[in-house]
DNA sequence: GTAGCCTTGAGC
DNA sequence: GCTCAAGGCTAC
């Protein structure tokens, strides 16, 4: 049950300025084991006429505390709904889901999750999507700057000398921190770092602030929108936005005993040591680049591999850093004001589809640094191949390149369709195909995924691949929600029935997404995180499942004989979705009615454009079966898993296996 | 409540 | 015995 009464925040005011009050609830202790994450899924139930910082309680009464009623609001901890329907309002911070404070929505879970779990969001602000640190963190492992001394004071009272790299850490030190080059700021805050505290490097004061909220069971309340900034100067301003940072960059909740018992070591030891290992490979390995030392191969070849924790496929961290990566967008210290990943707040899916019909795919400014061009990244940014992206020109949406690299055709953002190749698809491009081209954004697409892994293992010890599978494609599934509820068809369909067929079709479309973005993009197999471990991009196709990669090689195989392209896949993304066979479709004429114009489309496309492919319609076609067998096991696979507890529940991901498996 | 410094103690 | 990441203490 949800409170309905608007938040009620008191602002007070100290010597820097409007500060507001937060409000303080309990919030029970973590459980030795839970493996809690910060939610970057947001829901709020809104009430009419609600602000939007309205309550949340996981109790359904507001809490007591000092018998003072408070208003609930903004609980970083699970919040259930009772059902996909139940929702009216998604907000998708990070622009994609996250193991919310905990995979039990709530920090304080203990971690079982055998029982089916509710739908728990969390509120979260918008962290680290786009721009993780702020400004003052430019000095990092990853950054050039790094490695110069600093006028650091010792905060390390024990300053002893390094058993791996120094005192333990970076940039403590008397010892110039050069003498390691790895000087490291605050990710949360960007202040100067102390040490590992509770799952990563963080600085004295985080530490601190963590260690007292967890262990006080403290639940505070932001009056703003939760985006507060959060940096040395005005960490103490907001409790609530600073320690949802803290979740949000990976610190453990888990890490603070239960008992209190002093000294000695956790568990993450070993990981710790790991986290040196990796940085020390990726320290030499730019020493080596910059030509500043030159290193034999066996001081390469030191990297301590570790191994994913619940990945079932590949991610041991090879240390084989991308030398040209570099942190997340570290903008104006807007790290907390960042832009959901599609430019505005996305709500939840029934309310997703209803927000006016604007795409922020190829409309949305995307204001953060450009990511680092990685290999598979589609080039040549907004500008066109042949030399030059004239000012005011409309940047390349969507492009057709062979296998190697050559772009055939392109599309830019206003629609225009220019062949710069032609040698296949002879025939003229219908302009409606244009038109269903225009709705993609590859670049922007690619763009996303690459800050999203950037950001989402920047600075983390050591990132949970399968968590991060998971969060990639709840990216996926939100883009898909994206595209489909701004497109041609779709959108003449009430929400309820865009429901159904997005929840029909979300898995195949999240795998012929794959396939397009392999085949005509060239997304590689993997691609490093900037903590050195590897994301194997080819588990996103295979919805995590290893041994389908012989199915998926052979559709792909298939596809390529058939000279599928662009306008191939965007119709059979239309083609899966529009199925007019989902059951209890309130609008079915129109859904069929889409469903055999998109066939003769496509079939008029292959006749017209493909005439060297004989029957290339019925191929295609042919081929969805296969990719729907595929589609249910990743989908089998992926519901297993969370039932196992081992992917984050507060995703657009895990609603949708739930919708499903009702 | 914050944050810098101190104490503790398991693991190496 | 050393290390260093926990918790504790305390001035602010």
């Amino acid at each position: 049950m949800l409170p309905t009464e608007p938040l009620i925040s008191i602002p007070y005011s100290n010597q820097r300025g409007r500060f507001h009050q937060p409000h303080i609830q309990e919030l029970p202790l973590a459980a030795p084991g839970s493996n809690h994450r910060s939610s970057s899924l947001i829901l709020i139930k809104k009430e009419p006429n609600m602000s939007t910082s309205g309550s949340l309680s996981s109790g359904g009464s507001p809490p007591m505390v000092g018998g003072t009623l408070l208003p609930t609001m903004d609980m970083p901890i699970g919040n259930s709904f009772a059902s996909l329907e139940d929702l009216s309002s998604v907000v998708h911070p990070l622009g994609l889901g996250g193991g919310g404070p905990g995979s039990g929505g709530n920090p304080v879970d203990s971690g079982s999750n055998n029982s089916p779990p509710t739908l728990s969001y969390s509120t979260s602000p918008t962290h680290n999507m786009l721009g993780l640190l702020p400004d003052n963190n430019s000095c990092n492992l990853f950054n050039p700057s790094a490695g110069l001394p600093t006028a650091s004071s010792n905060n390390n009272s024990a300053g002893s000398t390094s058993g791996d790299f120094g005192p333990g850490v970076v940039g403590q030190s008397d010892q110039p921190d050069s003498k390691d080059g790895m000087e490291e700021l605050c990710p949360v805050c960007g202040d100067k770092v102390s040490g590992y505290h509770y799952g990563l490097l963080t600085c004295e004061s985080c530490k601190g602030f963590f260690k007292r909220t967890v262990q006080n069971k403290k639940v505070y309340t932001c009056v703003a929108d939760r985006s507060c900034v959060i940096d040395k100067t005005q960490r103490k301003r907001c409790p609530y936005c600073r320690f949802q940072k803290c979740l949000d960059v990976g610190m453990k909740l888990e890490a603070v005993r239960h008992d209190r018992m002093r000294g000695g070591r956790n568990k993450f030891g070993p990981m710790y040591k790991r986290d040196r290992a990796r940085k020390l490979q990726v320290l030499r390995q730019r020493q080596v680049i910059h030509g500043g030392v030159s290193m034999g191969p066996s001081s390469m070849n030191n990297t301590t591999t570790t191994t994913s924790s619940s990945a079932s496929y590949g991610g041991g961290a090879s240390g084989g850093m991308n030398s040209t990566s570099s942190p997340p967008s570290m903008n104006n210290n807007n790290n907390n004001n960042s832009p959901s990943i599609y430019g505005s707040p996305i709500t939840h899916i029934k309310q997703e589809i209803q927000i006016p019909q604007v795409t922020s795919m190829t409309s949305s400014p995307d204001t953060s640094p450009s990511p680092v061009h990685l290999p598979g990244m589609i080039s040549n940014p907004g500008g066109n191949p042949m030399g030059g992206d004239t000012p005011g020109s409309n940047p390349i949406i969507a492009q057709q390149t062979d296998p190697a690299g050559g772009i055939q055709w392109q599309i830019n953002a206003a629609g225009k369709h220019q062949d710069i190749q032609s040698n296949q698809g002879t025939g003229k491009m219908p302009a409606i195909i244009r038109e269903f081209l225009a709705s993609l954004d590859d670049r922007e697409w690619q763009s996303e995924l690459y800050k999203l892994l950037q950001s989402q293992s920047f600075n983390q010890v050591e990132v949970d691949l399968f968590e991060l599978l998971c969060k990639v494609l709840d990216h996926n599934l939100f883009a898909q929600v994206d595209w489909a509820r701004n497109s041609y068809y779709f959108r003449e369909l009430k929400v309820d029935d865009q429901m159904k067929l997005l929840q029909n079709s979300w898995s195949e479309m999240l795998i012929l997404d794959q396939i397009h973005q392999r085949m005509h993009n060239h997304l590689p197999d993997e691609t490093p995180l900037p903590n050195g471990q590897k994301f194997e991009l080819l588990s996103l196709a295979l919805l995590g499942v290893p041994s389908m990669s012989d199915s998926f090689q052979e559709i792909t195989n298939k596809l390529q004989s058939l000279k599928f392209d662009s306008a191939d896949y965007v119709c059979l993304k239309f083609v899966l979705l529009l199925n007019p066979e989902v059951r209890n479709l309130n609008n079915r004429t129109h859904v069929q009615e889409c469903h055999e114009q998109v066939h003769r489309i496509l079939l008029e496309y292959c006749v017209n454009c493909y005439p060297s492919v004989p029957d290339k319609f019925n191929q295609l076609l042919n081929l969805l079966p296969d990719l729907k067998e595929m589609a249910t096991r990743g989908e089998d696979f992926l519901y297993f898993k969370h039932m196992q507890g081992n992917a984050p529940h507060a995703t657009l991901l895990m609603e949708m296996l739930h919708a499903k498996k009702r």
